[in-house]
DNA sequence: ACACAACCTGACCAAGCGGTCAAGAAAATT
DNA sequence: AATTTTCTTGACCGCTTGGTCAGGTTGTGT
């Protein structure tokens, strides 16, 4: 608190006036990347064909990795702890969620415009390869000469996951 | 230290007689860790096709996931710190680790048996696929009604996650 | 001008942390 | 049997942490 405080530049306790706890301040944050996190589904809904959608879905979460690396790893962290912080958004929101992706991406299988895979895997697989660059960004940067990801970097590391993803779900 | 110790079964002073820091305790701790995920390559080596290797590894870094969920979240915590206690082995080790498995790779593609993919960015892939069910393991538990995976449902796990993943380097 | 609420701050506090130490108990070596 | 090394332990210490509090300042409505 003392640190954050520094870098807010404000005495802790007037830190301590606005949030009364360490937990409640910690709460807004890790709220706040959630609906980053959620909005970036926004790409799915009305996508014509997996391809699209999926291929859109995956280009803003890795825009996510790169503009939020820090939101990703509290979130990563929180989940890590078993959530116990937010695990009332997981159960509620997040479920929800997933459970209409799912409904999506099962729609296209049915429409026999993809692959027949598991849509929840799917979704792991998604969540976990593009939150891998931001979560795993130091492992990632130390394997990259120790030099952070230039434009072009990024842009092969998108096009290289929209690859295998695509072709690995039968739209390509 | 003093819950370590706890569980240990031993005071506090007694287990600074082992290890005089904590740092030192945590250290050996990730470095085995380390040693785990290291040999789970075994599988890659001596593979006669891809198909086989990344097949193997997939099933052996999934097992990893499930027997070891505890010191995979402690690796990807140190990692998402900046790796501040074992950054010579990423530096060192894990550099050499993947620069040969790059090699492997790319001598399939040269041999025409996959895809022209990054052989650098597959193996992302299958580090943030196969971990995230460790790493992420709660919110899984969460997401499949609050109850551990089963048997039956880690087989289905390993084997969506093959099913992808083979497809999207081409060689199923 | 007054009153009341919202905001700001330095000094302070209890609790928890990693780590130390002196002294004793067990094991190993001679 | 004597001696030395290894191991074990309870009590203790300095430091940091999240959080509090009394009193001051600023802003707002009447």
């Amino acid at each position: 608190m003392q640190l954050i405080a520094d870098v807010a530049g404000l005495p802790k306790a007037n830190l301590h006036y606005y949030f009364a706890t360490k937990e409640e301040l910690y709460r807004r944050v890790v709220q706040d990347i959630f609906e980053i996190w959620l909005h970036a589904a926004d790409s799915f809904d009305n996508a014509p064909d997996p391809a699209t959608g999926i291929g859109a879905y995956i280009d803003a979460k890795m825009e996510i990795s790169r503009r939020h690396p820090n939101g990703s790893k509290v979130w990563a962290s929180e989940v890590m702890h078993g959530a116990p912080v937010i695990q009332d958004y997981l159960e509620n929101t997040l479920r929800d969620w997933t459970d209409g992706r799912i409904a999506v991406i099962q729609g296209w299988i049915d429409a026999g415009q993809m692959a027949p895979i598991s849509p929840r895997h799917l979704l792991y697989m998604l969540w976990a390869t593009t939150q891998h660059y931001a979560d795993f960004g130091h492992q990632v940067e130390t394997l990259n000469d120790g030099k952070p990801l230039s434009d072009a970097d990024w842009k092969q590391a998108k096009q290289q996951v929209k690859d295998i993803i695509l072709r690995g779900i039968g739209v390509v």
